[in-house]
RNA sequence: GCGCCUGUAGCUCAGCUGGAUAGAGCAACGGACUUCUAAUCCGUAGGCCGCAGGUUCGAAUCCUGCCAGGCGCGCCA
C-alpha cells in the first residue's frame, strides 16, 4: 500500500510540474507512514516538506499542487493537506482488503524479503567457556543471538549461527585443577581447596565421574597428567550439557568452533606471523604487542606474553581472520556488556587484515537483573551459587523465558522476574500473544465443525469486501505493517522490534475479538472473517517463530 | 580520570536514520462473562521526555556541556 501511494505522489508531482505548478521534477527521499491519529488519515507523506527547499515553495502550496494532480481512485476517500504540509490519505476499506489475501498466499513467508540480498552474515553468540553451566546472562545472549539470526535470515541474509568454544588456555586448566582437588577429597585425601578454583557442586559430580571411570589408582597418577585428564573430561561433559541446555532453550547452531583447533592447525601462529610481516607488532618488556592504537584503540595490546604464552586476544585475532576467510561479508559477535572494552582491539585486528570497520559488528547485551516477586535473587559466581539457564527454563518454560529476554532492547538492562514469567495472566506478555494464536485456532476448529464444507485451511480471502468494521480495518492495517517491521528489525539487529509488533497485533486482535463474532449467521461475512483471523494467526506464528517462541493451538 | 550503555507516566519500558496532539503494559479507580477460551476487553486518571545550551521551518530524537545510574579500563579470560 505504501509504495502504491508513493508512486501516486510521484506521478502527481510530475503532472504538477508539467502543468507549471512545480518548478523542479526532482523527487527527494520521502516517507509514507501511518499517522498517529485517526483524524490524520490512514497514510501520510512528508513529500511537500522535504521538497520545500528544492521547489523553493511553501510546503502547503506544494502539497496542494500535488493533490490537484492526483488521479482519483475508488479506494481513496479523500486527500487533505494538514499541519506543516503533510499530505494525508483517507482510504476506504477496499484499499486494505488485498492485504489479507497477500498474507494467506505468502503464508509462512509473509514478512520475508530479499532485503539482505543474500549477504553472508555470521552471528556468533553465547560462546561461554565450558567451565560451568550457562547462567541467566548467557540466556539473554542466546535468545538475542538466535533471534537476530532468525530475523536476518527471514530478511534475506544468508546466515550462519556459530558457537565459539573456549576450550584452550588457563580456564580449562583451572577447571581440571578444580575437579582434581574435589576428586582427591572424594578419595579421602583432605585438601585445601584453592581460592581461584570453581566451587559449584557440579565440580564434585564431575570428580565422582572421573574417579568412577579411571578407577582408584587414578589418585596416584602424576598430578600434571591427572589434571589434564580431569580438564579434558570435564570440559567435554560441560560442553555436552551446554548443548543440551541450549537445545532445551530452542537454540541450535550451524557451527561449533573450537579455539583449540586454531592452535592445533597453526592458525594462531600464522596470524601472528602476518602481523609481524606487516609491521603491526613490536616487542617490549619481553612481550609482543599489537599496534591496535593505529586503528583507534586506546592502547596497544599484548598478543604474546613474556612467558611465551599467547593471550586470549591472539586466538581471537586468528579466529576472526578465519571467519572472513570462510567468506562471510559481515561478522556479528554477541557479547555481554562487560566485554565492551574488548571491541576496539578486535575491530583493530579486523582492520589490520584489510577489512572495512563496518564488516565487524558487536551486539552488546546489557545485564539481566534476576528477581523473584520484585526482590533481587542473590547470586555469587565465585561461591558457585547462581541461577542457571536450565533452572529458569525448568521453572518458567522456554517460551516465557525467551519472550521475556527479547521484550526489551538489549541496550537496556533487563529486570527478569521469575514470578511474572510464571504467571498465566496478562502480566505475562508471552501468554497475551500466544493466546491470540490459541483463540483463533479455537475459532477455526469451531467453524470447521459447523461447516465441514468450508475448508478454512485453503481459504483464500473470500468476500473480503464484507470487512468494514473499524476494528477489522485496524487489524488489517497492522498485518500490512509486518514486513516493514521485519526489515526494520533486521536493519538494526533489534529483535525487540518484533516483540513490540506482536504486542500491538495481539492487542488489535483481542480488541476485535471482544467486539465482533467471527462465526455469524451471515455465511459470506463469516467466510470473510475466517480469512481475516486466519491471516492474523499466520502473522502471529511468523513473528513468534522469529523470536523462537512456539505458537500453541490450545492453551 | 577515560570509554561504552542508560535516564521518557508511581513502576517496567517502546518511540531515537528529525515531523503533527509523546505511547504500551503493570499498579490505581470504574465498567463488560447466557458469547468462537475473561490468560480477554472498554473507560478514567497519570508527563519541565535528567538539566542547560546549540543546529533546524520543526528536537524525546541530531550536536556540545553538565548531572545521575550500570558496566568496563590486566603480559586474565
Amino acid at each position: 500500500m505504501k509504495h502504491i501511494i508513493k508512486n501516486k505522489v510521484i506521478a502527481a508531482a510530475r503532472k504538477a510540474m508539467d502543468a507549471g505548478m512545480l518548478v523542479s521534477g526532482h523527487v527527494p527521499e520521502m516517507e509514507i507512514e501511518a499517522p498517529k491519529h485517526d483524524s490524520q488519515g490512514d497514510l501520510s507523506t512528508n513529500f511537500a516538506m522535504v521538497s520545500a527547499a528544492i521547489q523553493k515553495m511553501a510546503p502547503r502550496k506544494i502539497a496542494e499542487a500535488v493533490i490537484a494532480h492526483m488521479e482519483p481512485e475508488d479506494w481513496i476517500d479523500k486527500i487533505e493537506v494538514a499541519g506543516p504540509g503533510f499530505i494525508n490519505f483517507f482510504l476506504r476499506p477496499s484499499a486494505w482488503h488485498p492485504v489479507v489475501d497477500q498474507v494467506l498466499a505468502a503464508d509462512d513467508r509473509y514478512g520475508a524479503s530479499d532485503f539482505g540480498k543474500k549477504e553472508r552474515v555470521q552471528v556468533e553468540f553465547v560462546s561461554a567457556n565450558p567451565t560451568g553451566p550457562l547462567h541467566v546472562g548467557h540466556g539473554r545472549g542466546a535468545a538475542v543471538g538466535d533471534a537476530v539470526g532468525n530475523i536476518l535470515r527471514f530478511a534475506g541474509f544468508s546466515v550462519s549461527k556459530e558457537y565459539y568454544i573456549n576450550d584452550s588456555g588457563r580456564q580449562i586448566r583451572t577447571l581440571g585443577t578444580s575437579v582434581w582437588f574435589r576428586l582427591r577429597e572424594l578419595a579421602g585425601h583432605p585438601v585445601d581447596f584453592p581460592e581461584d578454583c570453581y566451587k559449584g557442586d557440579y565440580i564434585k559430580d564431575l570428580a565422582r565421574e572421573v574417579l568412577d571411570r579411571e578407577g582408584p589408582d587414578f589418585i596416584s597418577r602424576d598430578e600434571d597428567e591427572a589434571i589434564d585428564v580431569c580438564a579434558r573430561y570435564a570440559a567435554g561433559r560441560i560442553l555436552e550439557q551446554i548443548r543440551y541446555d541450549l537445545a532445551d532453550f530452542g537454540v541450535t547452531f550451524d557451527q561449533w568452533f573450537s579455539e583449540q583447533s586454531l592452535y592445533d592447525s597453526g592458525r594462531v601462529q600464522r596470524s601472528i606471523a602476518v602481523l609481524k610481516k606487516e609491521g603491526r607488532v613490536y616487542e617490549k618488556d619481553g612481550a609482543l604487542w599489537f599496534r591496535t592504537q593505529d586503528f583507534g584503540d586506546e592502547k596497544d595490546r599484548v598478543v604474546v606474553r613474556s612467558n611465551g604464552l599467547t593471550t586470549y586476544f591472539a586466538s581471537d585475532i586468528a579466529y576472526h581472520q578465519e571467519k572472513y576467510e570462510r567468506g562471510f561479508d559481515r561478522v556479528i559477535d554477541v557479547w555481554g556488556a562487560d566485554h565492551h572494552g574488548y571491541i576496539n582491539r578486535l575491530a583493530a585486528a579486523v582492520m589490520a587484515f584489510g577489512k572495512q570497520r563496518d564488516r565487524f559488528q558487536v551486539i552488546l547485551v546489557q545485564l539481566v537483573n534476576l528477581l523473584r516477586g520484585g526482590k533481587p535473587v542473590q547470586m555469587s559466581t565465585r561461591a558457585g551459587e547462581f541461577v542457571t539457564l536450565k533452572d529458569i527454563v525448568d521453572e518458567v518454560g522456554k517460551d516465557a523465558a525467551r519472550f521475556m529476554f527479547l521484550s526489551r532492547s538489549y541496550d537496556s538492562g533487563l529486570d527478569f522476574d521469575l514470578e511474572v514469567a510464571k504467571q498465566k495472566s496478562s502480566d505475562n506478555p508471552v501468554y497475551y500473544v500466544q493466546y491470540v494464536h490459541a483463540r483463533i485456532s479455537g475459532i477455526l476448529a469451531k467453524a470447521k465443525a459447523q461447516s465441514p464444507e468450508m475448508d478454512v485451511d485453503f481459504n483464500r480471502g473470500q468476500y473480503l469486501s464484507k470487512l468494514v468494521a473499524q476494528e477489522e480495518i485496524q487489524l488489517i492495517k497492522t498485518l500490512a505493517g509486518f514486513p516493514e517491521q521485519v526489515e526494520k528489525s533486521a536493519a538494526a539487529c533489534h529483535p525487540h522490534v518484533i516483540f513490540t509488533y506482536l504486542m500491538t497485533l495481539a492487542a488489535a486482535f483481542h480488541a476485535y475479538y471482544n467486539r465482533h463474532k467471527v462465526i455469524t449467521e451471515d455465511t459470506e461475512l463469516t467466510l470473510a472473517r475466517v480469512s481475516l483471523v486466519l491471516a492474523v494467526k499466520k502473522v502471529i506464528r511468523n513473528g513468534l517463530f522469529l523470536l523462537g517462541v512456539s505458537a500453541p493451538e490450545r492453551m
